[in-house]
DNA sequence: GTATTTGCAAAGGGTTTGCAGTTCC
DNA sequence: GGAACTGCAAACCCTTTGCAAATAC
């Protein structure tokens, strides 16, 4: 799972939040991991931290390449499997064959869940306590300790719900 | 027009459950569509209901070539899409890169979920009306509604949390 | 007969990798 | 200065497709 600060030790200020600027947690990252803080790194997670929401990996390439026209594929997909590896995204599938990053900070827990809307791709996020403890219950019941979850109901939302009523195809 | 008499040569299905045929199934299919009920889909629709659980198309391929080298991989991805298209089988992908085929009839609704051990890979199905419940209600509050879920719960089973407790990596 | 299927091999999409050159510390 | 990073293109994995030959009905 990812790592979340360890609140047990140092209580943090309200207005201390490593979470809120990731790329300042970016930055630490890099270097306490020897590694560098170029100028691509910069820009993609900055554009990437911008967008917000579950980018594919093509459109921030899209993004980065205005700013940038340079900067390859190769080196958004490795910045951004850095970003998953640091706790700071999330990589989601959902089924159309293409990686999505989400912010991981984006959320407290990062246990939510999506609903996916099969007519227009509108991604809605929710949670429920009540669900994960369920689920959590009935792995335990079958000898599972649960590290990781996904969870992803597709359906209509009520925009296209409400426009297919209108006008049957 | 029954296929194959004795469909369990090998009658070791333990979980037997009182289905129905499913080769008659995708016979009926064939005829009704005027497909061609060739050499090449039996076998593989034969074995795949054979071999039961959540088969790899290549473990599907490997099996089928056994007993015929000369089936192509194209012609087992055609046939599962066959046997999806007539709700036979349902594709399954668990975030591995490859598509997963399981019987479709192997539970009454497939409404079921998946417990999926990260250490070993094993695969555990369970199901609970609670948590659909509960996930329909939800997804309705946001206007939602759910045609389709996909529910996998990541995690060591038993066995794997056994072993790696004796014997810490 | 003839429409459907097959096997092969090549194409396809998304992602990764090897490598020479560039950048950052 | 030297390790880390980049861009490019080729490789990669899984899956699909085009096509001529084979097959089922």
């Amino acid at each position: 799972m990812r790592a979340a600060p360890e609140t047990s030790a140092l209580p943090r200020r309200p207005d201390e939040r490593p979470r809120r600027d990731p790329l300042a947690a970016l930055g630490a990252f890099l270097q306490q991991k020897g590694l560098k803080h170029s100028r691509q790194r910069q820009a993609i997670a900055q554009i990437f931290f911008d967008m917000g929401g579950h980018v594919p990996v093509d459109a921030l390439v899209a993004r980065v390449r205005e700013q940038d026209p340079r900067v390859s594929v190769a080196t958004v997909y490795r910045t951004m499997k850095l970003l998953a590896e640091c706790g700071l995204a999330v990589p989601r599938r959902f089924g159309e064959g293409q990686t999505r990053y989400e912010p991981a900070d984006h959320h407290h827990g990062d246990a939510h869940d999506h609903l996916i809307c099969t007519a227009c791709g509108a991604i809605v996020e929710f949670e429920s306590e009540r669900i994960t403890a369920l689920q959590r219950r009935l792995a335990r019941r079958h000898g599972f300790e649960v590290e990781r979850r996904r969870v992803e109901l597709y359906g209509r939302c009520a925009g296209c719900r409400g426009a297919a009523a209108k006008e049957p195809a």
